[in-house]
DNA sequence: TTCGCTGCAAATCCTTTGCATGATT
DNA sequence: AATCATGCAAAGGATTTGCAGCGAA
């Protein structure tokens, strides 16, 4: 199991393995796919260990961002949010969301384009790219259509678009797959 | 002169023309390819206009990424930054950073390889992009030929980083032709 | 036993907001 | 004159930190 591969991270760097530290990687592993705030990771550990603290989570949640085990990101909704690398093992793990202006669900994609620049950058500039993270914003279907029933044009809706994102949106994944075969 | 464009992008919404907002455009074009703080830019106005007040540099960088003539970005320091888009008049501009880990400083990249990802998700999810941000984290050449030196390889710098980056960090600009010309 | 970890609460610090005043149309 | 913008100070809110007690090694 991924959790023995923890255990020995952290005994690897003299850390020691503690029932919080394991809840928080086990709640963010039944949770693959939604991009968790810390105040989240909190309120669904403390339905399995109601005394725990949120100062434990944010502390615990930067030891995962620094042993990459997690990773911070943030969709300018004024919150950090977390989600579980592929693996523990793996150092790299190709990253892209698309955010719904509209609704506020993020797309998690799973497609890596940007190999051709980060090899341009390393040969050219003698920069090493370790990791990335790629936003897109836009319009889902659905926002969209939704939109054009409500005769909104394009330009309508991007002066209308709050620069903020609301509280409590959605999340969903798309695995490559679906991308490619979708109708 | 670029000035005239937003004064009637401002007339247009019904806003008002003010010294302030003039201020805090003109102080953002002075530093095309820095990544200001709303606070560097306070600092940056309050040499011109002593008497101007923070929550007014705020509010006037709030309007300006409503209007799309400004954007906001993150570099996950605590601070959000802004940056002039490069014309009042064009609504996307495509728009990549290479953060280095080491000395924490921010390349600004022209170059856009998203569209055939941008294509894709069109057709296959319907969803329509508007915009994107593309980070991406690593280590300049300077950084790499210090920890050459210092004899750390590539594990060892993942591991000695810090997962925030420091205040006060530089920034720079490469332009897309230096980027393919350089050695 | 020795440190590191946890929980609590207080502190931080960037950003937003309320309100009276002042400027723009 | 009517309305919106500004400045100040206070509030807000996510995240961090100090510290005494606890638990893992």
């Amino acid at each position: 199991m991924e959790q023995d591969v923890f255990k020995k991270m952290l005994k690897e760097k003299g850390l020691k393995v503690t029932g919080q530290r394991l809840l928080v990687l086990e709640t963010m592993g039944a949770h693959l796919g939604e991009h968790l705030t810390a105040e989240e990771i909190f309120e669904l550990a403390r339905t399995k260990s109601p005394e725990i603290g949120l100062a434990t989570i944010y502390r615990a949640l930067q030891m995962l961002v620094n042993l990459h085990v997690v990773r911070k990101v943030s969709f300018d909704d004024g919150f950090a949010r977390y989600e579980l690398s592929r693996n523990l093992s793996s150092e790299r793990h190709h990253h892209h969301h698309a955010i719904c202006l509209g609704c506020k669900t993020v797309f998690s994609l799973e497609e890596d384009l940007l190999e051709p620049l980060e090899e341009k950058l390393k040969e050219r500039l003698g920069f090493d790219v370790t990791d990335h993270e790629v936003k897109l914003y836009g319009y889902c279907r659905v926002c969209r259509e939704k939109d054009f029933r409500a005769g909104l044009d394009k330009a309508e809706r991007l002066f209308t678009t709050d620069d903020k994102l609301q509280k409590g949106k959605r999340t969903m994944k798309i695995k490559k797959k679906e991308l490619e075969e979708s109708d």
